[in-house]
DNA sequence: AACATTCCCGCAACCGTTCCCATATGGTAT
DNA sequence: ATACCATATGGGAACGGTTGCGGGAATGTT
């Protein structure tokens, strides 16, 4: 039943050669008889053999396969991310094993645990929501694995890093609400040890200062993403005794349900209150009223990862200073603001 | 700099004795005294070995990798699909290569021969929008492969498949739309040769037979799920005698575009006209008014898969009869209809 | 005391390749 | 004729593990 597996030796039997001749045959070797190649290369195709990467890689040491950690596939961002990934490093024919963490620290650290048997070349990462603590990755970066860190990144460690345009996104769309005459600008942020929301936070208290707004606690409420952040947020601005007449989020998920929300208490966008996202994704454009926000590519910051990637790989082991690129966006403004 | 590899061999002469104990030790094999396994496994905790899974799947010949070829992950539908594939198969240790084909045939034949020589153990495919000549995939049945097909199935070969529930959403669907009262139901349907369209349309059809409603050829289009086949098909109804008074959609995107372009054009839904589509995506939630369609589970779906893809692995060479299976879904009605 | 049994362990083959080294052959310069 | 070189090929070690086989020591049985 099962079938025997064909290897050169089988080619090198027919032909009456030796395995060695059949394997410089097939490798383009210069020292072997045109003659012989082309017999070699003929009953190769007539016996259909295909060469066993698994033994190609016992030598080589490489697997041609990079490990892509991700908190989750469904999201539009991350989809993005990892197309880009995929096609910028199947030019050179890598391979791309993607592993979702679904946020879950732990679950993270076995996906590194196991891509690290399976033998990847490298890794690209984006930790999860609540990853503080970054032995796994420094135990990686320790034994020599080439390494990208995207979106999220972990600063610890002198690596290649590809990162939204996270300052200059909130300080502009902070910009346009205030140049629409809102003053009590609320902003939806995410978990606080986050590089990203740190950064974010600081472009719209950039925004505020550079117009003499005064900066208010209150107005600022940390997330971890979820849906139910958002309403509590809400709650919490709605009580205050003077409410905000604009929310800027760090994230266009949580504006499009704080978008739903408002709506649903019977409150008007952008009228009553605006909203303004960050990231542009296909949500951005399908609410209504379409959600002002400044747009990142997911796909192109994948791509980038991508790149560092592969240069990582080519120069293995050459300690060239490791880049941190920042993709850069703009602001797309719709009937929200 | 390239650091040596920690092997068995090197625990093995630390502790003075032949590789073939410190493999047994390692592999839970009875035949090795308690005593000696203690200390093999803390000299391979002390010099942190991390055993070679090629070496391993050079002689197992098995991976624990499954190749899954879709047409896009950016699109929520596969997204959803390859999150379930993954989150089934990684209970049983496999890990999955996601390979796009960006609907292109020939990309797809190009990943499917690169996985093979990665020897996954295994496929799962989701073939492109125009995949007309099934060789590649017939070629993998024939060398032994375990084969799942979704969503866009091969129908000439027995192997497992999970599919939507093609017929019957546009049953519901068309039924539907008929009880608010509209007769002059168009159908958006997808490329004329993939199964799930003819399925969807046979459902389209039985729902309008049934009520006595005669078909219309010119209500139906097929598209290749392009945004500007919608713009043709909206162009080629608008300006017919007797325009419809529904869209019926196969596909969600079809029809939130089509909302998109009527409200471009002055028309109101579902007012002047009424949409409905297929497979409740996040989009269907999102746009005003909110998509009527038929819902369909794809993280399910790809849960699906991923068992059936087990299954498979397990009974190998065993020829049980391939199953059919159909994932439900149900009506969700929102304001578009 | 002789023998069988059990328990551990080492030896060596094997998985499918690559690649270094040795060798045979033939041609060319000395 | 000898030395030398280039070219084409074969032999075998290596990559890092698993595994069947056989053997020696310890134990049990009569």
């Amino acid at each position: 039943m099962k079938k025997h597996q064909i290897t050169i030796i089988d080619i090198a039997k027919k032909l009456g050669i030796s395995k060695s001749t059949v394997s410089r045959a097939l490798t383009n070797n210069p020292n072997v008889n045109p003659e012989t190649r082309k017999a070699v290369l003929e009953m190769a195709k007539e016996l259909d053999y295909q060469p066993n990467m698994l033994a190609l890689g016992l030598i080589k040491n490489e697997t041609r396969m990079l490990g892509v950690i991700i908190p989750d596939i469904q999201k539009p961002f991350f989809a993005a991310i990892v197309s880009g990934i995929q096609h910028a490093v199947a030019r050179m024919g890598y391979r791309t094993i993607i592993a979702q963490s679904d946020e879950s620290p732990q679950i993270e650290k076995e996906n590194i645990q196991a891509l690290m048997l399976s033998r990847v070349d490298g890794f690209l990462i984006c930790h999860t929501r609540d990853t503080r603590n970054f032995d796994q990755i420094k135990m990686l970066y320790q034994k020599g694995f080439p390494l990208v860190s995207f979106a999220r990144i972990c600063q610890e460690l002198p690596i290649p890093k590809v990162v939204e345009d996270d300052f200059n996104g909130l300080y502009t769309t902070t910009q346009h609400l205030i140049e629409r005459g809102r003053r009590r600008i609320a902003l939806l942020s995410g978990p606080k040890h986050l590089q990203a929301s740190k950064l974010r936070q600081q472009g719209y208290m950039a925004a505020l200062r550079q117009r003499g707004i005064a900066f208010d606690g209150d107005l600022v409420v940390h997330t971890r993403f979820l849906a139910e952040n958002v309403s509590n947020a809400l709650d919490h601005w709605l009580s205050l005794p003077e409410p905000p007449d604009a929310i800027c989020t760090i994230y266009d998920a949580g504006a499009v349900q704080a978008m739903q929300l408002l709506k649903s208490k019977g409150l008007r966008v952008p009228d009553d209150i605006a909203v303004a996202g960050f990231g542009n994704d296909p949500a951005a454009g399908l609410v209504e009223p379409g959600l002002t926000t400044y747009e990142q590519q997911p796909y192109e910051i994948g791509v980038l990862a991508g790149k560092h990637m592969l240069d990582a790989l080519k120069r293995r082991f050459t300690d060239v200073p490791p880049e941190i690129t920042i993709s850069e966006g703009r602001l797309v403004v719709r009937g929200s603001t």
